[in-house]
DNA sequence: TTTTATTTTAAACACTTGTTTAATTTCACA
DNA sequence: TGTGAAATTAAACAAGTGTTTAAAATAAAA
Protein backbone atom coordinates (compact mmCIF):
# COMPACT_ATOMS: atom_id res chain seq x y z
CA UNK A 1 0.00 0.00 0.00
CA UNK A 2 2.89 2.69 -0.73
CA UNK A 3 1.32 6.02 -0.83
CA UNK A 4 -1.25 5.31 0.77
CA UNK A 5 -0.26 6.31 4.62
CA UNK A 6 0.67 10.30 4.89
CA UNK A 7 3.00 11.50 6.32
CA UNK A 8 2.65 12.01 10.32
CA UNK A 9 3.24 15.77 10.19
CA UNK A 10 0.15 16.26 7.61
CA UNK A 11 -1.80 13.59 9.17
CA UNK A 12 -2.24 15.66 12.28
CA UNK A 13 -2.85 18.86 10.12
CA UNK A 14 -5.82 17.01 8.37
CA UNK A 15 -7.17 15.65 11.65
CA UNK A 16 -6.67 19.43 13.48
CA UNK A 17 -8.43 20.78 10.31
CA UNK A 18 -11.58 18.95 11.16
CA UNK A 19 -11.30 19.61 14.68
CA UNK A 20 -10.80 23.03 14.79
CA UNK A 21 -13.04 23.92 11.53
CA UNK A 22 -16.28 21.99 13.75
CA UNK A 23 -15.29 23.06 17.13
CA UNK A 24 -13.58 25.88 17.07
CA UNK A 25 -10.08 26.96 18.85
CA UNK A 26 -11.42 26.79 21.94
CA UNK A 27 -13.60 23.82 21.56
CA UNK A 28 -10.91 21.76 19.97
CA UNK A 29 -9.01 19.70 22.53
CA UNK A 30 -5.41 18.25 21.47
CA UNK A 31 -6.49 15.13 22.84
CA UNK A 32 -9.22 15.06 20.41
CA UNK A 33 -7.53 16.09 17.67
CA UNK A 34 -4.68 13.32 18.40
CA UNK A 35 -7.46 10.85 18.51
CA UNK A 36 -8.03 11.95 15.10
CA UNK A 37 -4.83 11.20 13.78
CA UNK A 38 -4.27 8.29 15.54
CA UNK A 39 -1.07 9.69 17.11
CA UNK A 40 0.25 10.24 20.54
CA UNK A 41 -0.44 13.85 21.63
CA UNK A 42 3.22 14.78 22.01
CA UNK A 43 3.82 14.44 18.53
CA UNK A 44 1.21 17.45 18.04
CA UNK A 45 3.63 19.45 19.61
CA UNK A 46 6.47 18.05 18.12
CA UNK A 47 5.78 19.29 14.96
CA UNK A 48 3.89 22.32 15.95
CA UNK A 49 4.89 23.90 18.97
CA UNK A 50 2.03 24.83 20.15
CA UNK A 51 -1.73 24.73 19.61
CA UNK A 52 -2.14 28.26 18.89
CA UNK A 53 1.09 27.76 16.24
CA UNK A 54 -0.79 25.01 14.45
CA UNK A 55 -4.45 26.69 14.57
CA UNK A 56 -2.80 30.02 13.50
CA UNK A 57 -1.39 27.71 10.06
CA UNK A 58 -4.99 26.49 9.90
CA UNK A 59 -6.83 29.81 9.76
CA UNK A 60 -4.34 31.38 7.42
CA UNK A 61 -5.12 28.39 5.02
CA UNK A 62 -8.82 28.35 5.36
CA UNK A 63 -9.17 32.50 5.37
CA UNK A 64 -6.86 32.21 1.92
CA UNK A 65 -9.49 29.27 0.59
CA UNK A 66 -12.36 31.65 1.33
CA UNK A 67 -11.04 34.73 0.62
CA UNK A 68 -8.88 33.93 -2.16
CA UNK A 69 -11.60 32.58 -4.08
CA UNK A 70 -13.89 35.70 -4.43
CA UNK A 71 -10.53 37.78 -5.17
CA UNK A 72 -10.27 35.13 -8.29
CA UNK A 73 -13.62 35.39 -9.27
CA UNK A 74 -13.91 38.82 -8.86
CA UNK A 75 -10.74 39.36 -11.33
CA UNK A 76 -11.98 36.98 -14.27
CA UNK A 77 -11.86 39.11 -17.62
CA UNK A 78 -15.26 38.79 -18.00
CA UNK A 79 -17.98 41.41 -18.60
CA UNK A 80 -19.66 42.14 -15.86
CA UNK A 81 -22.94 40.44 -15.64
CA UNK A 82 -21.57 37.41 -16.97
CA UNK A 83 -18.96 37.24 -14.01
CA UNK A 84 -21.87 37.69 -11.33
CA UNK A 85 -24.13 34.82 -12.53
CA UNK A 86 -20.91 33.03 -12.33
CA UNK A 87 -19.57 34.42 -8.82
CA UNK A 88 -23.02 33.36 -7.58
CA UNK A 89 -22.53 29.85 -9.27
CA UNK A 90 -19.15 29.25 -8.56
CA UNK A 91 -18.63 30.50 -4.90
CA UNK A 92 -22.02 28.62 -3.75
CA UNK A 93 -20.61 25.11 -5.41
CA UNK A 94 -17.56 26.13 -2.99
CA UNK A 95 -19.38 27.01 -0.03
CA UNK A 96 -21.31 23.73 -0.15
CA UNK A 97 -18.56 21.85 -0.66
CA UNK A 98 -16.79 23.30 2.59
CA UNK A 99 -19.56 24.36 4.62
CA UNK A 100 -17.74 24.89 7.66
CA UNK A 101 -14.85 27.53 6.68
CA UNK A 102 -17.72 30.33 6.90
CA UNK A 103 -18.38 30.35 10.54
CA UNK A 104 -14.63 29.56 11.46
CA UNK A 105 -13.41 32.08 9.22
CA UNK A 106 -15.52 34.87 10.65
CA UNK A 107 -16.62 33.36 14.39
CA UNK A 108 -12.34 33.10 15.11
CA UNK A 109 -11.92 36.68 13.93
CA UNK A 110 -14.03 38.50 16.45
CA UNK A 111 -11.78 38.88 19.60
CA UNK A 112 -9.05 40.62 18.61
CA UNK A 113 -7.97 37.47 16.31
CA UNK A 114 -7.37 39.76 13.47
CA UNK A 115 -3.99 37.57 11.92
CA UNK A 116 -5.35 37.91 8.67
CA UNK A 117 -3.89 41.18 8.28
CA UNK A 118 -0.67 40.04 7.57
CA UNK A 119 -2.22 38.89 4.37
CA UNK A 120 -2.71 42.32 2.93
CA UNK A 121 -5.73 41.53 1.95
CA UNK A 122 -6.65 45.73 1.28
CA UNK A 123 -4.69 45.69 -1.23
CA UNK A 124 -5.45 43.03 -3.02
CA UNK A 125 -8.68 44.28 -3.19
CA UNK A 126 -8.28 47.83 -4.38
CA UNK A 127 -5.88 47.24 -7.06
CA UNK A 128 -8.41 44.48 -8.21
CA UNK A 129 -9.64 44.34 -11.58
CA UNK A 130 -12.98 43.93 -10.60
CA UNK A 131 -12.97 47.39 -9.07
CA UNK A 132 -11.44 48.85 -12.12
CA UNK A 133 -14.39 47.26 -14.29
CA UNK A 134 -17.45 48.75 -11.92
CA UNK A 135 -16.17 52.27 -12.17
CA UNK A 136 -16.24 52.06 -15.74
CA UNK A 137 -19.21 50.54 -16.35
CA UNK A 138 -20.37 53.52 -13.74
CA UNK A 139 -18.82 55.89 -15.95
CA UNK A 140 -20.44 54.31 -19.22
CA UNK A 141 -23.72 54.96 -17.33
CA UNK A 142 -24.29 50.91 -18.11
CA UNK A 143 -24.87 50.53 -14.22
CA UNK A 144 -26.16 52.82 -11.01
CA UNK A 145 -23.38 54.23 -9.44
CA UNK A 146 -22.55 51.53 -6.08
CA UNK A 147 -19.44 51.20 -3.63
CA UNK A 148 -17.69 47.86 -4.74
CA UNK A 149 -17.64 46.98 -1.24
CA UNK A 150 -21.30 46.83 -0.99
CA UNK A 151 -21.55 45.01 -4.02
CA UNK A 152 -19.33 42.19 -2.64
CA UNK A 153 -20.83 42.65 0.45
CA UNK A 154 -24.11 41.78 -1.08
CA UNK A 155 -23.48 39.06 -3.17
CA UNK A 156 -21.76 37.33 -0.92
CA UNK A 157 -23.68 37.70 2.23
CA UNK A 158 -26.37 36.41 -0.05
CA UNK A 159 -24.74 33.34 -0.15
CA UNK A 160 -22.94 32.70 2.76
CA UNK A 161 -25.40 34.25 5.42
CA UNK A 162 -27.89 31.19 4.69
CA UNK A 163 -25.00 28.73 5.23
CA UNK A 164 -23.87 30.23 8.81
CA UNK A 165 -27.47 30.75 9.48
CA UNK A 166 -28.03 26.57 8.17
CA UNK A 167 -29.61 24.66 11.40
CA UNK A 168 -32.41 27.50 11.77
CA UNK A 169 -32.68 28.24 7.92
CA UNK A 170 -33.10 23.78 7.80
CA UNK A 171 -35.76 23.97 10.46
CA UNK A 172 -37.83 26.74 10.01
CA UNK A 173 -37.92 25.62 6.13
CA UNK A 174 -38.49 21.79 7.34
CA UNK A 175 -35.30 21.13 5.07
CA UNK A 176 -33.00 17.88 5.12
CA UNK A 177 -29.65 17.71 3.28
CA UNK A 178 -31.11 17.73 -0.14
CA UNK A 179 -33.51 20.72 0.64
CA UNK A 180 -30.91 22.87 1.80
CA UNK A 181 -29.13 22.00 -1.17
CA UNK A 182 -32.00 22.86 -3.36
CA UNK A 183 -32.69 25.87 -1.36
CA UNK A 184 -29.12 26.88 -2.37
CA UNK A 185 -29.46 25.84 -5.91
CA UNK A 186 -32.40 28.65 -5.80
CA UNK A 187 -30.56 31.05 -4.94
CA UNK A 188 -28.21 30.61 -7.95
CA UNK A 189 -31.10 32.37 -9.90
CA UNK A 190 -32.68 34.66 -7.50
CA UNK A 191 -29.00 36.49 -6.12
CA UNK A 192 -28.18 37.29 -9.66
CA UNK A 193 -31.15 38.28 -10.96
CA UNK A 194 -31.59 40.70 -7.54
CA UNK A 195 -28.10 42.60 -7.94
CA UNK A 196 -28.75 43.25 -11.77
CA UNK A 197 -32.12 44.22 -11.39
CA UNK A 198 -31.17 47.01 -8.61
CA UNK A 199 -27.83 47.92 -11.36
CA UNK A 200 -29.42 48.31 -14.52
CA UNK A 201 -30.55 52.03 -14.73
CA UNK A 202 -34.24 53.01 -14.86
CA UNK B 1 -28.33 55.22 46.28
CA UNK B 2 -31.48 52.94 46.90
CA UNK B 3 -32.12 51.00 43.54
CA UNK B 4 -28.40 51.16 42.02
CA UNK B 5 -27.62 48.06 43.24
CA UNK B 6 -29.47 45.39 41.74
CA UNK B 7 -30.13 41.69 43.45
CA UNK B 8 -27.33 39.55 42.96
CA UNK B 9 -29.10 37.12 40.52
CA UNK B 10 -29.13 40.02 38.11
CA UNK B 11 -25.91 41.29 38.57
CA UNK B 12 -24.30 37.37 37.49
CA UNK B 13 -26.65 37.36 34.46
CA UNK B 14 -25.82 40.75 33.32
CA UNK B 15 -22.08 39.95 33.65
CA UNK B 16 -22.76 36.54 31.94
CA UNK B 17 -24.71 37.42 29.14
CA UNK B 18 -21.78 40.27 28.10
CA UNK B 19 -18.86 37.53 28.48
CA UNK B 20 -20.89 34.53 27.07
CA UNK B 21 -21.86 37.66 24.02
CA UNK B 22 -18.53 38.11 23.35
CA UNK B 23 -16.36 34.80 23.92
CA UNK B 24 -19.28 32.41 23.44
CA UNK B 25 -19.93 29.24 25.63
CA UNK B 26 -16.32 27.50 25.51
CA UNK B 27 -14.36 30.61 25.45
CA UNK B 28 -16.08 32.33 28.52
CA UNK B 29 -14.93 31.24 32.26
CA UNK B 30 -17.27 30.93 35.28
CA UNK B 31 -14.11 32.81 37.18
CA UNK B 32 -14.42 36.10 34.17
CA UNK B 33 -18.42 35.80 34.85
CA UNK B 34 -17.88 35.61 38.75
CA UNK B 35 -14.65 38.60 38.83
CA UNK B 36 -16.85 40.76 35.95
CA UNK B 37 -20.05 40.70 38.45
CA UNK B 38 -18.20 41.41 41.55
CA UNK B 39 -19.08 37.74 43.31
CA UNK B 40 -17.87 34.60 44.52
CA UNK B 41 -17.23 31.84 42.05
CA UNK B 42 -19.66 30.03 43.68
CA UNK B 43 -22.71 32.27 44.05
CA UNK B 44 -22.91 31.14 40.07
CA UNK B 45 -23.58 27.92 41.08
CA UNK B 46 -25.71 28.91 43.65
CA UNK B 47 -28.04 30.73 41.49
CA UNK B 48 -27.96 28.90 38.56
CA UNK B 49 -26.97 25.17 39.00
CA UNK B 50 -24.37 24.82 36.30
CA UNK B 51 -22.57 26.95 33.81
CA UNK B 52 -25.16 25.04 30.59
CA UNK B 53 -28.63 25.82 32.22
CA UNK B 54 -26.92 29.81 32.47
CA UNK B 55 -25.88 29.43 28.94
CA UNK B 56 -29.05 27.96 27.96
CA UNK B 57 -31.37 30.94 29.08
CA UNK B 58 -28.79 33.70 27.55
CA UNK B 59 -28.54 31.74 24.76
CA UNK B 60 -32.49 31.53 24.53
CA UNK B 61 -33.10 35.11 25.43
CA UNK B 62 -30.73 36.58 22.87
CA UNK B 63 -32.20 34.20 20.06
CA UNK B 64 -35.49 35.64 21.10
CA UNK B 65 -33.98 39.10 20.57
CA UNK B 66 -32.74 38.09 17.27
CA UNK B 67 -35.55 36.36 15.84
CA UNK B 68 -38.39 38.01 17.93
CA UNK B 69 -37.43 41.33 16.14
CA UNK B 70 -37.65 39.65 12.77
CA UNK B 71 -41.15 38.24 13.31
CA UNK B 72 -42.31 41.59 15.06
CA UNK B 73 -41.13 43.77 12.25
CA UNK B 74 -42.60 41.09 9.35
CA UNK B 75 -46.01 40.85 11.00
CA UNK B 76 -47.00 44.57 11.28
CA UNK B 77 -50.02 45.74 9.03
CA UNK B 78 -48.13 47.89 6.55
CA UNK B 79 -48.09 47.71 2.76
CA UNK B 80 -45.27 45.24 1.77
CA UNK B 81 -42.93 48.04 -0.03
CA UNK B 82 -43.39 50.39 2.88
CA UNK B 83 -42.74 47.10 5.43
CA UNK B 84 -39.74 46.04 3.82
CA UNK B 85 -37.86 49.55 3.74
CA UNK B 86 -39.26 49.74 7.89
CA UNK B 87 -37.80 46.33 8.30
CA UNK B 88 -34.20 47.24 6.79
CA UNK B 89 -34.30 50.45 8.82
CA UNK B 90 -35.21 49.20 12.15
CA UNK B 91 -33.70 46.08 11.81
CA UNK B 92 -30.20 47.29 10.96
CA UNK B 93 -30.54 50.36 14.25
CA UNK B 94 -31.05 46.93 16.18
CA UNK B 95 -28.12 45.21 15.13
CA UNK B 96 -25.80 48.40 15.37
CA UNK B 97 -27.17 48.56 19.09
CA UNK B 98 -26.54 44.96 19.83
CA UNK B 99 -23.75 43.64 17.55
CA UNK B 100 -22.33 40.42 19.11
CA UNK B 101 -26.19 39.05 19.10
CA UNK B 102 -25.69 37.61 15.67
CA UNK B 103 -22.68 36.02 16.13
CA UNK B 104 -23.56 34.32 19.39
CA UNK B 105 -26.62 33.18 18.17
CA UNK B 106 -25.52 31.57 15.33
CA UNK B 107 -22.08 30.10 15.95
CA UNK B 108 -23.62 28.40 19.23
CA UNK B 109 -26.38 26.63 17.34
CA UNK B 110 -23.95 24.86 14.56
CA UNK B 111 -22.81 22.10 17.24
CA UNK B 112 -26.38 20.30 18.46
CA UNK B 113 -26.75 23.38 20.37
CA UNK B 114 -30.17 23.26 18.59
CA UNK B 115 -32.40 24.21 21.67
CA UNK B 116 -33.93 27.14 19.91
CA UNK B 117 -36.11 24.22 18.60
CA UNK B 118 -38.25 24.66 21.80
CA UNK B 119 -40.03 28.14 21.13
CA UNK B 120 -41.64 26.70 18.28
CA UNK B 121 -39.90 29.38 15.95
CA UNK B 122 -41.61 27.29 12.76
CA UNK B 123 -44.91 27.75 13.73
CA UNK B 124 -44.77 31.30 14.30
CA UNK B 125 -42.72 31.72 10.78
CA UNK B 126 -45.56 29.82 9.28
CA UNK B 127 -48.72 31.36 10.66
CA UNK B 128 -47.43 34.82 10.28
CA UNK B 129 -49.15 37.76 8.29
CA UNK B 130 -46.04 38.60 6.26
CA UNK B 131 -46.70 34.64 4.58
CA UNK B 132 -50.17 35.54 3.57
CA UNK B 133 -49.42 39.02 3.11
CA UNK B 134 -46.57 37.83 0.66
CA UNK B 135 -48.61 35.36 -1.68
CA UNK B 136 -51.42 37.86 -1.50
CA UNK B 137 -49.12 40.41 -3.69
CA UNK B 138 -48.00 37.32 -5.98
CA UNK B 139 -51.21 36.76 -6.36
CA UNK B 140 -52.71 39.55 -7.40
CA UNK B 141 -49.39 40.00 -9.66
CA UNK B 142 -47.62 43.13 -7.95
CA UNK B 143 -44.97 41.21 -7.39
CA UNK B 144 -42.58 38.37 -9.16
CA UNK B 145 -43.25 34.90 -7.06
CA UNK B 146 -40.73 34.17 -4.21
CA UNK B 147 -41.02 32.16 -1.55
CA UNK B 148 -41.01 33.91 1.89
CA UNK B 149 -37.99 32.15 3.09
CA UNK B 150 -35.75 33.64 0.17
CA UNK B 151 -37.16 36.86 0.95
CA UNK B 152 -36.84 36.76 4.47
CA UNK B 153 -33.44 35.46 3.85
CA UNK B 154 -31.89 38.34 1.17
CA UNK B 155 -33.21 40.65 3.63
CA UNK B 156 -31.89 39.95 6.87
CA UNK B 157 -28.86 37.93 5.05
CA UNK B 158 -27.78 41.87 3.92
CA UNK B 159 -27.89 43.63 7.19
CA UNK B 160 -26.64 41.16 9.02
CA UNK B 161 -24.19 39.84 7.31
CA UNK B 162 -21.81 42.50 7.53
CA UNK B 163 -22.19 42.57 10.93
CA UNK B 164 -20.70 39.24 11.14
CA UNK B 165 -17.43 40.12 8.71
CA UNK B 166 -17.35 43.18 10.65
CA UNK B 167 -13.52 42.54 11.07
CA UNK B 168 -12.58 41.98 7.84
CA UNK B 169 -14.75 44.65 6.34
CA UNK B 170 -13.88 47.62 8.37
CA UNK B 171 -10.16 46.11 7.51
CA UNK B 172 -10.75 46.04 3.42
CA UNK B 173 -12.44 49.28 4.13
CA UNK B 174 -10.23 50.61 6.07
CA UNK B 175 -13.35 52.22 8.40
CA UNK B 176 -13.26 52.90 11.50
CA UNK B 177 -16.77 52.86 14.11
CA UNK B 178 -18.09 55.75 12.39
CA UNK B 179 -17.05 54.83 8.82
CA UNK B 180 -18.16 51.49 9.72
CA UNK B 181 -22.05 52.95 10.85
CA UNK B 182 -21.91 55.20 8.22
CA UNK B 183 -21.52 51.98 5.81
CA UNK B 184 -24.36 50.26 7.49
CA UNK B 185 -26.67 53.37 7.33
CA UNK B 186 -25.57 53.14 3.38
CA UNK B 187 -26.97 49.92 3.10
CA UNK B 188 -30.57 51.27 4.45
CA UNK B 189 -30.97 52.80 1.05
CA UNK B 190 -29.18 49.86 -1.46
CA UNK B 191 -31.03 46.93 0.28
CA UNK B 192 -34.41 48.18 0.35
CA UNK B 193 -33.98 49.45 -3.20
CA UNK B 194 -32.81 46.11 -4.32
CA UNK B 195 -35.21 43.90 -2.75
CA UNK B 196 -38.09 46.05 -4.62
CA UNK B 197 -36.38 46.25 -7.80
CA UNK B 198 -36.20 41.82 -8.15
CA UNK B 199 -39.32 41.74 -6.82
CA UNK B 200 -41.15 44.51 -9.39
CA UNK B 201 -42.84 43.02 -12.28
CA UNK B 202 -41.02 43.71 -15.39
C1' DT C 1 27.38 -3.62 12.61
C1' DT C 2 27.98 0.46 15.14
C1' DT C 3 26.79 5.06 15.65
C1' DT C 4 24.04 8.94 15.21
C1' DA C 5 19.96 11.46 14.45
C1' DT C 6 15.05 11.30 13.99
C1' DT C 7 10.57 9.84 15.35
C1' DT C 8 7.40 8.08 18.71
C1' DT C 9 5.81 6.95 23.22
C1' DA C 10 4.20 6.74 28.22
C1' DA C 11 4.15 9.44 31.92
C1' DA C 12 4.22 13.34 34.45
C1' DC C 13 3.88 18.40 35.04
C1' DA C 14 1.82 22.67 36.18
C1' DC C 15 -2.21 24.93 35.57
C1' DT C 16 -7.16 25.78 34.61
C1' DT C 17 -11.69 24.12 34.54
C1' DG C 18 -16.62 23.65 36.56
C1' DT C 19 -18.42 22.25 40.76
C1' DT C 20 -19.03 21.25 45.71
C1' DT C 21 -18.44 21.58 50.66
C1' DA C 22 -18.55 23.38 55.01
C1' DA C 23 -18.15 27.35 57.56
C1' DT C 24 -19.38 32.20 58.09
C1' DT C 25 -22.05 36.30 57.51
C1' DT C 26 -26.37 38.73 56.67
C1' DC C 27 -30.95 39.48 57.45
C1' DA C 28 -35.98 38.95 58.21
C1' DC C 29 -39.01 37.89 61.74
C1' DA C 30 -40.92 36.09 66.18
C1' DT D 1 -32.86 40.03 71.34
C1' DG D 2 -32.63 35.59 69.74
C1' DT D 3 -33.56 32.16 66.07
C1' DG D 4 -33.50 30.10 61.67
C1' DA D 5 -33.37 30.59 56.90
C1' DA D 6 -30.97 32.73 53.08
C1' DA D 7 -26.84 34.64 51.14
C1' DT D 8 -21.92 34.68 50.77
C1' DT D 9 -17.32 33.11 51.31
C1' DA D 10 -12.70 30.59 51.28
C1' DA D 11 -11.11 26.44 50.28
C1' DA D 12 -10.83 22.22 48.27
C1' DC D 13 -12.12 18.70 44.74
C1' DA D 14 -11.81 15.88 40.72
C1' DA D 15 -11.37 16.07 36.06
C1' DG D 16 -9.44 18.18 31.99
C1' DT D 17 -6.09 21.35 29.85
C1' DG D 18 -1.74 22.34 26.90
C1' DT D 19 2.91 21.22 27.37
C1' DT D 20 7.29 18.93 28.58
C1' DT D 21 10.42 15.26 29.74
C1' DA D 22 13.05 11.36 29.43
C1' DA D 23 13.20 7.00 27.64
C1' DA D 24 12.28 3.78 23.82
C1' DA D 25 11.76 2.58 18.96
C1' DT D 26 12.87 3.46 14.32
C1' DA D 27 15.49 5.01 10.50
C1' DA D 28 19.68 6.91 8.41
C1' DA D 29 24.64 7.32 8.13
C1' DA D 30 29.25 5.67 9.14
Amino acid sequence: MAGEEQDTEAKIKRAAEQVFLEYGYEGAKIRQIADAAGVNIALVNYYFRSKEQLFKSIYMENFMAFFGRIVMLLNEETPLEVKIWKIVDRYTDFILDNPLIPMFVLSESRNGGTFFKELHVREVIKSAYFTKQLQEEISKGAIRPIKPLHLIMTIIGNIVFPILARPIVSYIGDLDDDGFRQFMEERKKIVPEMVMAYLRPT
